[in-house]
Parts: structure tokens; C-alpha cells; sequence
DNA sequence: GCTAGCCCGCAACTTTCGTTGCACGTCAGA
DNA sequence: TCTGACGTGCAACGAAAGTTGCGGGCTAGC
């Protein structure tokens, strides 16, 4: 599968976590953990020592913390895959680590016998997320998803025209700036809109661009 | 590592696609592709009967599209593990596709050997994103918490009264509506909004709406 | 105590929006 | 073939939204 052995460094303020994850990994005999650390600072020394594809990081340590070590790791020259590790359910962390440059984001509570596949992916270069932090990147707030579903549900119901028109409006354009987008008469883009209203049932236009922008018409 | 095999459904208009991945996917011992589909209504009829664990989808396809299909799926109970596919880098359906309910998104030129770990971890309820994707759905995140950011700079410059104005314009409502809310005439309500959107820089009271919306300033 | 600046409130006027009615093409089925 | 439903396009008219100007109250500073 892999060409060689899979090179893992764990990065853990308690020493019974990396040892519990050490045990798990060294069981597959194509990843072998080269070293642990317990802070972000001694995590960076030992990325550079021993050059591993993968390290697995918690993110809340004493000192430098996970993050600020995620980005360091990403700047030095060919970088490995690092794999943000929580305690708790996907928190505010995900869009940072990410953008700090992650190649994953679990939470500690990843199945054991599903920790070795995941490091596998990430060695290959892919990204892995629990379903939680999947769900914490797309939908940032709760309630968003069931929004954007019945936005979704009542979109379908127009035609490819009102929908290009509704992507104008959810970007607050004018019926004549939709109307030079479409090579459209303004006229014409009323009658669309107004169409579009009772369909949609929205009272007004910015009804409409909210919903729009509900349905990810826009993406912005 | 799972218990018993992973059933595969695999979608893609192009038959040759389907068959390439099915000599890669079948070369697993734990691994089963039960059924292949040409487009998406096929590819929900074809979930319903074989109750896969894992769906690769490519998204795009003549009829019913690939985004459709995987909301159908996502509304099945105990729906399976879908991931998208395409053959050009991360395009804008990464997100779409994500929050349609897709559980991950690969292009199609992941490496064969590759993919089947991808679908194991996809099986175990993981998200896996290609590189591209991922750089997309992060620069996505990121610059929609800039413009929240952005918007919530420019509505602390409003004075009480007009946030409250702009509060109406977030849900929708007609200035005589606001002005019934508030104990204004309309006559007052237009004069607040037509301050706001100097104040704001926005060309009418729908781009309002939407940075209301994006500042948080409406619950919805 | 004046005045400069700000927020608040309203009315008259202009612009844009939204409704309604109409015409033309296409496509499915009687 | 005809017919009825539907998508598309436009014009005219009434209804909103948006602009501008004006006055009153409040506070800060000279």
C-alpha cells in the first residue's frame, strides 16, 4: 500500500495518551512511532529530528499549545500530515487548525481500531475529520442545516432562470444589474422576481437573497 | 479492523469509471461493490435495495445531478457514508457538496491504491477530503468569517435606534412593518434606513439584510 | 448662554420594485 | 392536429423603497 514504513510522532501533555496510542499504532506493522512529546515546542524539535509523515497532536498543552506548533510544523520545508486530536466534541478549533495548516481533526474518543486506517489517510495526503468537526465546518451554528434544507426544498421548485435571477438577489443586486448580467430587459427581470416571490412564498425581495443565501446559492 | 465487509455502490455516468474502480475497490478482501448506477435517481433506487455502507458518487451527471442525490441519500434513515467525486480540482461544490451531506470529496485523480483506505475510513463514519478540497472548504470558512467579522465592524458604527431598524431588514420585513414594531411612521423608518446605508455602504435594503444576517444579528 | 455636533423624528419628492396582463415558443398528450 | 400547460420575455401602472431637506432635543465645549 504505502511505499515503507509509515513514521508517526505523538504530541501529548499526559503520558498515559501517548502510550495508549503508541500501543495502538506500533500494532500495525506498517507505522512505527518514532517519538512523542509533551508540548508544542518539543513537538516542533522532534518533527525536524526525525522527519515523520504523520503526527498526531493534541491541541490543548501547557506552553507553546497545539496550534501555535500546527502552524511552525506547516512552515518548515516538506511538512508532514499533523492530525489535530480534541478531548471534547469538535470546538471552535476546527476552522483554525485547519487554516494553521492541519491535515485532520479528531476527537480522542476515534474508535482505536479506526486510528489506524485514518493515519494511513493522512500519510497519503488526505484530509480526515471526525463527523463532528465535519459537521462543525459546514454548519457553524445549530438549526442552520434545517434552514437551509427547506431553503433547498423550495428552490428546487424554480426553473434555471428564476434561479440565476435569485442568485442576483442574494447578492442584493438591482433589477437592473441582473437584468445586464442575463441580457435581460429590467422589465423582464421583474416579472421573474415577482414570479419567484409567490413561489418562495417571500414578501419581498430580501426575503428572497436571505433564503437565497440560506440555500448556498451564494457562496460569497 | 471492521466488522465484515464493507458494501460499495458506485455512481458515474461514464461506465468505463465504474468499472476502473470496481477492479480496484474488489481487489480488497474487505471490500464489495454491490451495484453500480449510470445517474442519480438510479443511484438513490440503488441505495434503497443494497443498503451500502459506502457510496463513491461522481457529481456530475446527465438528470438527476450528483448535490441532488446526495441529499435524497442523506434523508434515508441510517443513510450511508457518501463521498463525491470529480474529475477537476475542488471546484465549488466542495462545500455544497459537504453540507448536502456528502462525507467526503475526492478527485478522481486519487491514486487506486489510495482509495481503499479512503473507503474504510469513509465506512467508519470518518470524513475524508482531498487535498484541494480542503484548502477550498478552509478558504471558504475563512472568508466568511472575515465578512462576519467585516459586518460586525461596520454595525457597531449604527446607533441603537438604526440597529434595531436593521434588525427588521435582517428578517425581511417593509418599512411600514418596522415602523409598526417600533412606533415609528414609516416616513421615520425610511429616513433610518437611508442613513444605515451610507453608513453601511450597502446599494439597497437586501445587502443590508444579508449583513445583518452575517453580523449574527438575526437568530433565524 | 451660545453653538457645534449628534441622534431622533417627519414630509415631499424621485426612483425602484412588484403586480398584472399579454404574446410567443415548446412540448406532451388527447 | 389541436390544446393546454409551462417557460420565457416585455410594457404599463400602482406601491413600495430611497433621497433630501427641515426642525427639535440633547450634550459638550468654548
Amino acid at each position: 500500500m504505502s511505499p515503507g514504513v509509515i513514521r508517526v510522532v505523538l504530541v501529548d501533555d499526559e503520558p498515559m495518551v501517548c502510550a495508549h496510542l503508541r500501543a495502538i499504532l506500533d500494532s500495525a506493522p506498517d507505522i512505527t512511532v518514532v517519538d512523542q512529546a509533551q508540548d508544542g515546542a518539543a513537538a516542533v524539535e522532534a518533527v525536524v529530528r526525525h522527519r515523520p509523515h504523520v503526527v498526531l497532536m493534541d491541541l490543548r498543552m501547557p506552553g507553546v499549545d497545539g496550534l501555535t506548533a500546527i502552524e511552525r510544523i506547516a512552515r518548515l520545508p516538506e511538512p508532514p500530515a499533523v492530525v489535530a486530536l480534541t478531548t471534547f466534541d469538535a470546538d471552535q478549533y476546527v476552522v483554525r487548525a485547519l487554516r494553521a495548516g492541519a491535515a485532520g481533526f479528531l476527537v480522542k474518543t476515534t474508535p482505536p481500531e479506526d486510528l489506524i486506517g485514518l493515519v494511513r489517510v493522512a500519510a497519503d495526503g488526505h484530509t480526515v475529520l471526525s463527523p463532528a468537526a465535519t459537521r462543525r465546518l459546514v454548519a457553524v451554528r445549530a438549526g442552520e442545516q434545517a434552514a437551509r434544507d427547506r431553503a433547498l426544498h423550495r428552490v428546487r421548485e424554480l426553473t434555471e432562470r428564476e434561479t440565476e435571477v435569485l442568485a442576483g438577489l442574494g447578492e442584493g443586486l438591482s433589477n437592473a444589474q441582473i437584468a445586464g448580467r442575463l441580457s435581460l430587459s429590467e422589465a423582464t427581470v421583474k416579472s421573474y422576481v415577482s414570479r419567484m416571490l409567490v413561489k418562495l412564498e417571500c414578501a419581498n425581495r430580501t426575503q428572497a437573497g436571505l433564503l437565497a443565501y440560506h440555500a448556498g446559492l451564494v457562496t460569497r
